[in-house]
DNA sequence: CTAGTGCACTGGTCGGACCAGTAGGCTACG
DNA sequence: CGTAGCCTACTGGTCCGACCAGTGCACTAG
């Protein structure tokens, strides 16, 4: 007792060593997106390992999303801005793996959606309160277009929404549960005759909304959001968990 | 015009269809958590390939957090059951990159927490209950205790809260986001004087927020948990972010 | 001046080699 | 007979050297 504290040495590989290095230099501003790193064989002097090592470390960067490399490119790999993929990735396979259900991805639209909506309320500025006009408009002239069309509109008016919100964490989840749930509903497309109805129900929401982000009312705004998801996206949710969406609804 | 639209055929990596072959079985449940792989030299003969491009293709899936390999094994790798790191990691790396603020952060906690408290109200089990009010138990005898225990407490609330909300997507947000915060606001800890009186103050709108739960008034459950947490942290934002936060307030 | 051609790189893949570590069977000792 | 210790046959981690198919650029021939 009170001798000094061994704690046991993980044994650390020399990958994740170059690895943390590389990480560290793109964290800390050093590397800037668009930069390129030194070659391969560059890189091997320059850490004293060898090409399989620094592969390796460069495998474990690029599936991190930070760099990119293509073959026969002059210069080394290219280190990348930011971008949410690896984000929705993680999250696609936990949708996967750890078994979310459809009910569990809606409900956290709907908690995520009417927030952004709330905040958007109130700190939007008049470009973007133009902008989600103009996103519900389109939504009503794809009525006929077809499904794509009313999808796309309808996605840019979020997108408008969460921008508005004023935090990109926000943006950034509302963006990637969005794709996920897309996903899993496309598979089970609702029929013909019910698609239009279910438009024209939507537009009608999306409408009430807008005009309750331009009177500033946000909880108004967000109580109509959460309302019109729940009813857009109820069909799909099995029966018994429909419950737990039910929850969130005033 | 009008013959076939050929789509150009982006090289595909070796490693990298070694990598969706693995994954796929994993995901789909071929394989599943704690079996092994066969070793790298037995997948080099399965694949067709040399072992560098096994090797890749394995840290790929490391770095994934699906498989895990530890040297002198005479199993293969290890296929992990699914764990929120990877997740965690990517929005770490997104916390620096994309510079997110502690006000956005904890603007997402807010929202986070109160909707699942909003719904914990209304689906906690007994015991769940009774869980949450050992925690905030906890948290009165760790005022004396200093800093760790109180914090633990804390933590352990908020995860009854989250479990009892009955979405895992809320559960695992709410955890890494936490997790964030708490390292960011670790590095600029409070005085020590404040620190008895803001840990006295956090008890007592824990002892509401629990009332309210226990009452069964989800709304007001979620009103006072945002408010909560704001009076816990707006002192580590910065005055000019604060109104941001405030507008999550009723 | 421009169009075309090499050339000198790049990353991707392969094969072989060695090392340190582990586990489990085997042996030799108690 | 039981067990402690060694031995071996693996494992993953690292290194080396080689070849290929791409790419960009400079140089050259028209």
């Amino acid at each position: 007792m009170g001798g000094p504290r061994f704690e046991p040495v993980r044994a650390v590989r020399a990958y994740e060593r170059v690895v943390e290095q590389v990480e560290e230099a793109i964290e800390s501003g050093a590397l800037s997106p668009g930069e390129r790193l030194p070659s391969e064989r560059e890189l091997m002097v320059q850490f004293s390992v060898s090409r399989s090592t620094v592969r390796e470390a460069l495998r474990v960067l690029q599936a991190r999303g930070l760099v990119r490399s293509r073959p026969g490119d002059p210069n080394g790999a290219e280190v990348l801005p930011f971008s949410p993929a690896t984000l929705h990735k993680s999250m696609t396979t936990l949708a996967r793996v750890a078994e979310l259900s459809l009910a569990e991805l809606v409900q956290f639209r709907m908690v995520l959606d009417s927030s952004a909506i709330l905040l958007a309320a109130r700190l939007r500025t008049d470009a973007e309160l133009a902008e989600m006009a103009a996103a519900v408009a389109a939504m009503r002239e794809a009525v006929e277009a077809g499904q794509d069309a009313f999808g796309e509109a309808d996605v840019a008016f979020h997108d408008v929404v969460a921008r508005a919100s004023g935090n990109k964490l926000i943006q950034i989840c509302t963006d990637v549960v969005r794709s996920i749930v897309l996903k899993l509903v496309a598979e089970k497309l609702a029929d013909a005759d019910d698609r239009v109805a279910l438009m024209r129900q939507s537009i009608r929401h999306h409408e009430e909304v807008l005009a309750a982000v331009r009177a500033g009312d946000g909880p108004l705004a967000a109580r109509l959001s959460r309302k019109a998801m729940y009813d857009y996206y109820a069909g799909y949710v099995p029966a018994d968990e429909r419950s737990a969406l039910r929850a969130l609804l005033d």
